[in-house]
DNA sequence: GGTGATCCCGAGCGAGGCACTGGGTTTTTT
DNA sequence: AAAAAACCCAGTGCCTCGCTCGGGATCACC
């Protein structure tokens, strides 16, 4: 498991969505201008909730996103996982690893369960759960307008890279070797 | 924070050396071989660790590290936070990075609760636990010879990179941006 | 006082992931 | 037909990881 800006972005993303899926699909590009985050990483990010069927999408004119449980049986260790792919190639298995002589792997319980703790934790979250904190928060969803078609107009805010430059929190490949 | 081979790397060649030290400062090299992990690195990763004075070091022949402290007082979140650095840069703290609009930081508090746990468990388990561990596996530790310089002798096996190819447990940064 | 063991330091390198860009295609509605 | 949206994929710049290389500094010994 890994956390990256790139788990912080499907989930920034997927509550987005759920904000706003009551009337009708959501579009990528909406997220991506409300959330500051480009396009076409959403796509791809979109790409993998859907083959992982978090999200399920409409395509054509008023097409986009929705979700395709409810937001309350989707945890964030869904989300994360998801996006961050390798779930499996997970222990040092029966191979060549640990060292010759005794042979342990002296860390790997350790992993093993710092692991466990975290996807627990995360899989404890639901998404449902960041939807109440943010409308306890008191967001304003604005309803969608009637006609699809009369939208723009408002001077598009080209999302700037905001640039990340200090990984401050993240957990590094704790299984392979070991 | 964050976890990756550098940090499993720290621990294991920490519990090593927690595990023969009792008998003068313990090489590198030693470690190295025994650990199968390049000197070089040792090297640098040491540095990090007396640097945040949780080793110590002795020049010259039948020099080497020592631990700082007892094992009870150093904890795996000492270790990995030593040679993983950036503990502060931690909050997206009132910069421009949340929206515009509401201006919120939707996952922030999801974040710094992981960041939390993940410190809270790490900071629980010391490395004289991990000692005990090992001990308790039935380890055996060779008497260090009593003629220093009569060492070697053994065929040296080069220490082959191992190159942990699938990072399956890792958090990025969490805080950046936000 | 030289020799060698050991720590110390910094530059750099290859691979891989991240965040993103760009250019297309398909599907669907109007 | 035209436009809106999802889809797809190849590539790019940057950064970190794990490691190598090449050189010091410092100290125990003979």
């Amino acid at each position: 498991m890994r956390l990256t800006t790139k788990g912080r972005f499907a989930v920034t993303a997927m509550i987005d969505l759920a904000l706003r899926q009551n009337n009708g699909p959501v579009t990528l590009a909406a997220i991506s201008q409300r959330q500051q985050i480009s396009l076409s990483y959403l796509e791809q990010l979109f790409g993998k909730l859907r083959r992982h069927e978090l999200v399920e999408s409409t395509r054509g004119p008023g097409g986009g996103y929705t979700l395709a449980r409810k937001a309350a049986d989707i945890t964030v260790a869904d989300i994360i996982l998801s996006v961050d792919e390798p779930i499996d190639a997970t222990q040092c298995g029966g191979k060549e690893n640990c060292l010759g002589e005794g042979g342990r792997c002296m860390t790997h319980e350790l992993w093993a369960t710092l692991n466990t703790r975290m996807v627990e934790f995360l899989d404890s979250v639901t998404l449902q759960k960041l939807v109440d904190d943010q409308l306890a928060k008191g967001i304003t969803i604005e309803d969608k307008p009637a006609v699809k078609r009369a939208i723009s107009a408002a001077p598009v805010v080209k999302p700037v890279r905001v640039n990340a430059p200090n990984s401050v929190f993240a957990l590094g490949n704790a299984f392979s070797k070991s």
